[in-house]
RNA sequence: GGGCUCGUAGCUCAGUGGAAGAGUGCCUCCUUCGCGAGGAGGAAGCCACGGGUUCGAAUCCCGUCGAGUCCA
């Protein structure tokens, strides 16, 4: 590195070929060009698209532009790579894939792991959803777009690969032998942040477009102020131990380029928006308004189009009839074309994660599809676009069925969800009555329901044609910003500092690899420190790949004889030194224990543990092999944990897991372990392996390090990255019992399975409640499912004689009670305990007395409290509540209800008559004050027959 | 990973602490030559499950199961 460069662009190539640095008049943004008279940068907005109609260079298709940048690359002695995934399973700070650069982050970058060869170059498809608005609208954007890219990782102290110079000269190279003109291109001094990276970088212009970004990556952040040494965008970064050569090319911009099309998408998929256009019987307005849409698209990259718009006169009609929907089909070929890869390479439509991602573009397609009133299914537009790209990607072809299945499902789940949309919509402008809907109810009902807020104008202008309805341009980050940020993860306190500890202890040998049937050791102590014991090696397995930490004990001798034993009860790996945790109090100091650096002891596990958590670590593997047959390829691990007498399993799929497949799942398992195949874990160099097996390897995610440990089963049936212990065999995993699968999220099932001795014990328990239950019946086993539904409907049954039976017997009290019936101030007054009678009988007696003219107070003795209810005749200044209220007061509880009709109760039994005394005593002040006259004109009682 | 919402008659949903309801569908009868339609009547509920609070829970609280949805 060169001290005086600075502003780290002063660089050899741009001095020996005649470049100038110049400051754009517009942006104020510094360039380097041929052209002396060059007085703007090039870029959008300070120029227009002058290669609208006028391209680049010579027409090329996307699959010329990508063999000729890989073959020139691979010219100038890089290694081609084979496409990652778009699904950016090796990362866990992002979903999608989105950069070129990002299939080697962290591990790769960082220096920890070597470059799968270097240089290196690649064209990679890859999803940006950020600007999903502008997509149809900019003529630019893209969902999914290809990001051609050399790399070349370079690590300070080692021979340089190349850096500033050489790529310059490279891209100027690549694009010179395209026909690009040398005078057009600029070089512009962007400073590139990123991802917890920055650098130096130049955007390459060409004709107001930018073709290609350079960015030259070596500044990492620091959390300390102090440790940095360039502050950027209010962030402190230090150099970085490597500096790379990070490229993106854009593929489709260089086709664009190439064709001069009005926009990117008519000369990337053509074939799919005269499909479109046709279906919806419209006419690509190329033909009529060429002139228009060259003018429109050459100032798209400087105004917006309602300024294009009013400079260009168009009128509305044109905007509205022909531009608009124009729009929406480049949309929605765009998004069809995202989906391909999305579920192609095996992303499951959720409600969460990169699932999400995937139902946020289905849906928005079907939205857009609908707008346009357009009946073409959304599954035949993905196809059409694996087909035009099956000769780039053949790999999508594999996927088609399923994807069919999972837009049609889609397609259903979002109809009902609009429906539904549609009634709680309807429902509410009935209930509010023509009131407006507020941006608060149409934010609730988004984030609620899913309903999107045009659609909620939609539905309430059809109720009320002149409900006035205002969605905010911000709706939908107004939305967001609710939810909150999301926190940045900070690395584990207690995490950072065991590895300042451990940083200088030589790595643990581990012996659980190597004997992988002993259960004692012996071993060196080579360091203590809190709880922690380190040993030179050790047979303790170390949490991981969701396998539990091994338990048991560590030996020490002691000079007098006596052996001193210490409890192991946790285990873990700091990077590569095995730290054993030991059952102690914290103030206890392990000198005093006996414990000290050099000495010799001994370990041995707790093997019944350590077997069990062996089995159901290969049934795992087992049983995610069996779900891909019988499921499909999508099937992908989403998490497990293993367990001694359970283990569960996530998995990818897009509805839920039938009886028959459970079954299905659980019979393959299960020939697989009877036909003994071999299970053989050996380590692999990380690119040899990704090369042979590839990326299914990385189901329980990517472990770090140069080498991976790959188990294989048969013949290489199952493929894993894997740190865990296994069987060597599939037979002495032993049965494999399914339990249950459940729904943790939309798109991820969970199955819950036990192996081995575990799998018998489960087996046995099921075996048990079948017993027991069949016993309660007195029936046979196998008789239970018919007799259980036959005791069940006549329960029913019996439930409804019952309830028949009482309202006949609260029929015949009501007579027999009459005859009990006490005059109080001239009124009827019937004041009884009823034996046997529940609150409902009660309240059917009291209420046909009280019709027929009685003031009635009835209780019943329940279990251990007293219920009582009282009903009156409608008669002002009567009142069952108030009486009720007395009565239970009294019985240490409480009531209430209304005026004619009242229920409570309490718990003190024994004072029934108390209760009763002072019922009746309330009863006559009240019969005694509408008497007197307090309440008037009512029409008085009813006189008793 | 975080948030919000919902599980009540076959279906669509009301009911937010005091007697489980409506619309629709179903059954029977009446009307009709028959159908449609109309009229009268009827059946149909472990109010998802398990705890808790309360004299009393579909309703309030906690948990479980099932579903929908948004954000990262």
């Amino acid at each position: 590195m060169n001290n005086h460069d600075r502003h780290g662009y002063d660089i050899e190539y741009f001095k020996e070929n005649g470049f100038v640095r110049k400051r754009c008049k517009k942006c104020g943004s510094w360039f380097w060009t041929r052209d002396r008279d060059r007085d703007t940068c090039g870029d959008a907005p300070c120029e227009i698209y002058s290669f609208i109609g006028a391209p680049l260079f010579e027409e090329r298709s996307p699959e010329e532009i990508r063999e000729s940048f890989l073959s020139f690359f691979e010219l100038r002695n890089h290694t081609r790579m084979k496409r990652y995934p778009v699904v950016a399973r090796w990362r866990d700070d992002i979903y999608l894939n989105i950069a070129s650069i990002a299939n080697f982050q962290p591990l790769i970058t960082s220096g920890s792991v070597p470059p799968p060869a270097n240089p290196l170059v690649i064209s990679q498809p890859c999803i940006r959803l950020e600007d999903l608005h502008s997509i149809g609208k900019s003529g630019r954007h893209l969902t999914m777009f290809e990001m051609m890219g050399h790399h070349a990782f370079n690590k300070r102290g080692e021979k340089e690969i190349y850096w500033k110079s050489e790529t310059v000269q490279y891209c100027d190279e690549f694009l010179k032998q395209l026909g690009v003109a040398e005078e057009g291109v600029t070089y512009k001094e962007a400073p590139w942040v990123g991802g917890g990276n920055a650098g130096p970088c130049l955007e390459v212009i060409a004709g107001g477009l930018e073709l290609a970004t350079l960015v030259f990556m070596d500044l990492e952040a620091v959390h300390q102020p102090g440790n940095g040494d360039s502050f950027i965008g209010g962030q402190w970064y230090r150099k970085m131990e490597t500096y790379i050569v990070d490229t993106g090319y854009g593929l489709e911009r260089f086709v664009w380029a190439s064709k001069g099309t009005p926009t990117v998408y008519d000369a990337i998929f053509p074939e799919v928006i005269e499909e479109l256009l046709g279906s919806v019987g419209l006419e690509h307005p190329e033909g009529r308004y060429y002139n228009e849409l060259i003018e429109i698209a050459r100032l798209s990259g400087v105004m917006d189009k309602r300024a294009i718009a009013k400079k260009l006169q168009l009128s509305d009609t044109f905007i509205n009839n022909t531009l608009e929907p124009l729009e929406t089909v480049y949309a929605v070929a765009d998004h069809t074309r995202c989906l391909a890869f999305m579920l192609a390479d095996g992303i499951v439509p959720s409600n969460a994660k990169e699932g999400y991602l995937a139902r946020l573009v289905i849906r928005r397609a079907l939205r857009m599809l609908k707008s346009l009133q357009c009946d073409m299914p959304l599954e035949e537009l993905v196809a059409l676009h694996i087909k035009l790209l099956r000769k780039s990607f053949p790999e999508l072809m594999e996927s088609m069925d399923m994807i069919n299945e999972m837009l049609a499902l889609e397609k259903r789940r979002y109809e009902e969800t609009l429906s539904k949309g549609e009634r709680i919509i309807r429902q509410m402008m009935t209930k509010r009555k023509g009131e407006g809907i507020s941006v608060d109810t149409l934010i609730n009902l988004y984030d609620t329901y899913g309903i999107p807020p045009e659609f909620t104008r939609e539905v309430a202008s059809r109720v009320h044609p002149h409900i006035n309805i205002d969605i905010p341009e911000d709706f939908y980050s107004r939305v967001a910003k609710m939810h909150g940020e999301a926190k940045i993860q900070e690395e584990d306190m207690a995490l950072v500092s065991l590895k300042e500890r451990t940083k200088s202890i030589p790595k643990t040998r581990r012996l659980y690899y190597e004997e992988p049937e002993s259960t004692v050791f012996s071993a060196t102590v080579l360091d203590y420190f809190d709880k922690f014991i380190v040993l030179d090696r050790t047979l303790f397995y170390p949490e991981g790949g969701g396998q539990p930490a091994d338990t048991g004990v560590i030996r020490l001798d002691d000079m007098d004889g006596t052996v001193n034993e210490l409890k192991v009860v946790d285990v873990r790996d700091v990077d590569g030194v095995i730290l054993h945790e030991i059952d102690m109090d914290m103030d206890t100091d392990m000198g005093a224990i006996g414990i000290e650096r050099g000495k010799q002891v001994s370990g041995s596990i707790d093997y019944r543990r350590r077997m069990a958590h062996t089995r159901h670590h290969s049934a795992t593997h087992i049983v995610i092999w069996a779900a891909r047959k019988v499921l499909g390829r999508h099937v992908w691990q989403a998490g497990a944990q293993k367990g001694e007498l359970r283990s569960r399993l996530d998995i990818t799929h897009f509805k839920r897991i039938s009886d028959a497949e459970r079954r299905e799942i659980e019979k393959l398992a299960n020939e697989m372990v009877m036909r003994d195949e071999d299970i053989s874990a050996s380590f692999v160099e990380r690119n040899e392996a990704e090369r042979r097996y590839g990326f299914r390897i990385y189901q329980g995610g990517v472990p770090p390090g140069k080498e991976l440990r790959i188990v294989r089963i048969g013949a290489d049936e199952d493929v894993q990255a894997c740190a865990g212990t296994h069987c060597s065999k599939t037979g002495e995993v032993g049965p494999i019992k399914i339990l249950r699968t459940e729904r943790i999220q939309d798109g991820i099932e969970r199955l819950w399975y036990s192996a081995g001795e575990a799998a018998v014990m489960e087996m046995q328990a099921r075996d048990d409640l079948i017993k027991r239950s069949a016993s309660v019946l007195r029936i046979p086993e196998n008789r239970l499912p018919e007799t259980v539904e036959r005791f069940f409907s006549e329960w029913k049954q019996l439930r409804k004689e019952n309830e028949r039976l009482r309202a006949e017997i609260a029929e015949l009290h009501v007579s027999i009670l009459k005859a009990k019936a006490q005059e109080i101030e001239g009124v009827k007054v019937i004041a009884e305990v009823i034996a046997d009678a529940d609150e409902k009988e009660l309240m059917r007696i009291a209420s046909q007395l009280s019709t027929d003219g009685f003031v009635t107070l009835l209780l019943s003795k329940l279990d251990n409290r007293v219920a009582a209810v009282s009903s009156v005749p409608d008669v002002p200044g009567l009142d069952a509540a108030m009486i009720v209220k007395r009565v239970c007061r009294v019985l240490g509880g409480g009531g209430g209800g209304t005026a004619k009709m009242a229920r409570g109760g309490g718990e003190r039994v024994e004072r029934i008559g108390d209760g009763i005394a002072a019922g009746l005593e309330l009863v006559s002040e009240q019969l005694k004050e509408i008497r007197q006259g307090y309440v008037s004109d009512s029409g008085g009682i009813r006189r008793n027959r």
